[in-house]
RNA sequence: GUCCCGUUCGUCUAGUCAGGUCAGGACACCGGGUUUUCAUCCCGGCAACAGGGGUUCGAAUCCCCUACGGGACGCCA
């Protein structure tokens, strides 16, 4: 049998090195079984999925060199590898398993849930389905159907025992079904969920082991389960530890950069990212620390893994860096990769524009463009904060931080809209509101024009920055308490609407 | 709150499966050397088996309990 991973990125979002993390070693592994890795579209969130998002997910991995052998921009023998493209197997899935008795319709309003949910909260229990439509006879289900009721399709969970599986690092291991909920299949827009849809997929396109992150062993129960009542053979998984924050949280965006494209933008070049992500939770038998794809292939054994969440720890990633740029490339590729970074006419032509009035002779140039090719610009708090009150900046830098992530276009355009809402909302004048962004984006409180700055800088070096100002601040004594965040951000959802993660 | 998973230097980890070397390496940090500065490079140092109980001649390693950390509990994935 030929082994088969996958990676199933979900394109709602900036391609995040959790991502490139599982494709790793999901790579990896089939790679030393001679096997093949395949990429699929998770994008049944039809409300949250973007094309966009998904050409961005696409090319960051190959930027990384992460390469698969089988998805929605090459083919395969499996297609498609959109599950939008795919609906109609999964209502034959799913057809397959109320037939079975292993799915039932439920017609309960969203009120209806929410109410079930907050009273077994209250009441301690685990939030969960109460069953409430398993009661519906025949002729109920059809006369709702019939009157066009909204409805779901749910799993049905069990009463009793408990579900025991094998995970390929772990051993054994054995949820109650009593802690298991009856999960939504398919949604009233009539889309599968992911759990469906994946295992669905999974199964058709031949996949033998589902490597993936740990956050997955809880719904495993469910996936098996819609395994039985398809009559299918589950694959062997594995469950891999996640990606940590310095404060062992789940790696997110908010407290370390998760975008690849900030790596990339940072000037990090991908064999060092790679290599870097490698040695989180894993090292090669023989301990060797600079490596590639294919050296740790050759060797690779799943069951090396640790299971303790690893620090994304950006320091010792500069320093593999460093020994990838002085020590496996020659000084000609470093030379060729600055140029393909950011010292080309493309990037250069672009600043030109804002500098040229401020150019005197042709040495004025670099200074004024150094920020914009930093990875983080150099200033002190005093300067951050300036003649402004140190609370007010950390409030107007937060405010502006919420509001780039609802940024759907990332141009000058919506830039200077951003800063324009933000003074009229706070009352403020704009040249009141800007003087702190100056220094948070630019290191100085004279720059080039701050929103073409902006538009060239990109989303994720400027959320970067931003949120180094915030911690500086925070580090000075002078920055949002735990409080003090909490009301803004209340204040800010009256004022400027709901946040988006 | 309930359940699941985890726990070796500050961080990444080796050693755990087949109990028996001063618990090894790397980042960071500190000190020294090379270098006109800095960086690189070289040398040295600091620093860990979460706690308790078992099993054993012997436990980081096997078993149990506790603590701590993380994750899950969505018509998100």
């Amino acid at each position: 049998m030929t082994v088969r991973t996958r990676i199933a990125p979900s394109p709602t979002g900036a391609p995040h090195v959790g991502t490139a993390y599982m494709a790793l070693f999901n790579l990896a592994f089939a790679r030393k079984h001679q096997g093949q890795m395949i990429l699929r579209i998770e994008d049944t969130d039809q409300s949250r999925s973007t094309k966009e998002s998904e050409d961005a997910i696409l090319s960051s991995l190959k930027w990384l060199g992460l390469d698969w052998d089988e998805g929605p921009d090459c083919g395969g023998e499996f297609g498609p590898y959109r599950q939008s493209e795919r609906l109609e197997i999964y209502k034959e899935a799913i057809q397959k398993l109320v037939d079975a008795g292993y799915a039932y319709p439920c017609f309960c309003t969203a009120e209806r849930l929410n109410e079930v949910r907050k009273k077994q909260i209250e009441n301690k229990q685990t939030p969960r389905y109460d069953g409430h439509c398993l009661n519906l006879s025949k002729e109920e289900i059809e006369q709702k159907m019939q009157a066009g009721e909204p409805f779901v399709y749910r799993l049905k969970i069990p009463t009793e025992g408990s579900c025991v599986f094998e995970d390929e690092l772990r051993g054994e291991v054995s949820i109650d079904w009593s802690q298991i909920d009856h999960q939504i299949i398919q949604k009233t827009d009539g889309f599968p969920t992911y759990h469906l849809a994946s295992i669905v997929d999974d199964h058709h396109m031949k996949i033998t082991h589902v490597i993936r992150g740990e956050e997955w062993i809880n719904s495993t129960p469910k996936h098996i389960l819609l395994y039985e009542g398809l009559g299918w053979a589950p694959p062997s998984f594995a469950h891999l530890p996640l990606l940590r924050n310095p404060d062992k949280s789940k790696l997110s965006k908010r407290k370390n950069p998760t975008s690849i494209d900030y790596y990339k933008d940072a000037g990090f070049i991908p064999e060092a990212v790679v290599n870097y992500l490698g040695m989180m939770g894993y090292t090669l038998p023989d301990q060797r620390e600079i490596f590639d794809l294919e050296e740790m292939s050759e060797s690779f054994d799943i069951k090396r893994m640790s299971l303790g969440g690893p620090i994304f720890d950006i320091a010792k990633l500069k320093w593999l860096n460093g020994r990838y740029l002085r020590e496996k490339l020659e000084p000609k590729d470093v030379l060729n990769r600055l140029i393909k970074w950011k010292a080309n006419p493309e990037f250069l032509g672009k600043i030109l524009p804002l500098a040229l009035q401020r150019l005197e002779t042709l040495s004025d140039f670099f200074p004024l463009a150094q920020f914009l090719l930093d990875d983080i610009p150099n200033y002190t708090t005093d300067q951050l904060v300036g003649k402004q009150e140190a609370l007010e900046v950390a409030k107007l830098l937060k405010i502006a931080e919420w509001e780039m992530e609802k940024m759907l276009n990332w141009d000058r355009n919506y830039l200077s809209q951003l800063f324009q809402k933000i003074a009229e909302v706070e009352e403020l004048k704009l040249k009141q509101v800007l003087p702190a962004f100056f220094v948070a984006f630019s290191g100085n409180s004279i720059s080039l024009p701050l929103f073409d700055s902006l538009a060239l800088l990109g989303p994720d070096l400027a959320r970067t920055r931003l949120r180094t100002a915030l911690e500086k601040l925070s580090a000075a004594g002078s920055g949002l308490s735990k409080k003090g965040l909490k009301k803004l951000e209340k204040e800010y959802m009256q004022k400027y609407g709901n946040r988006i993660d």
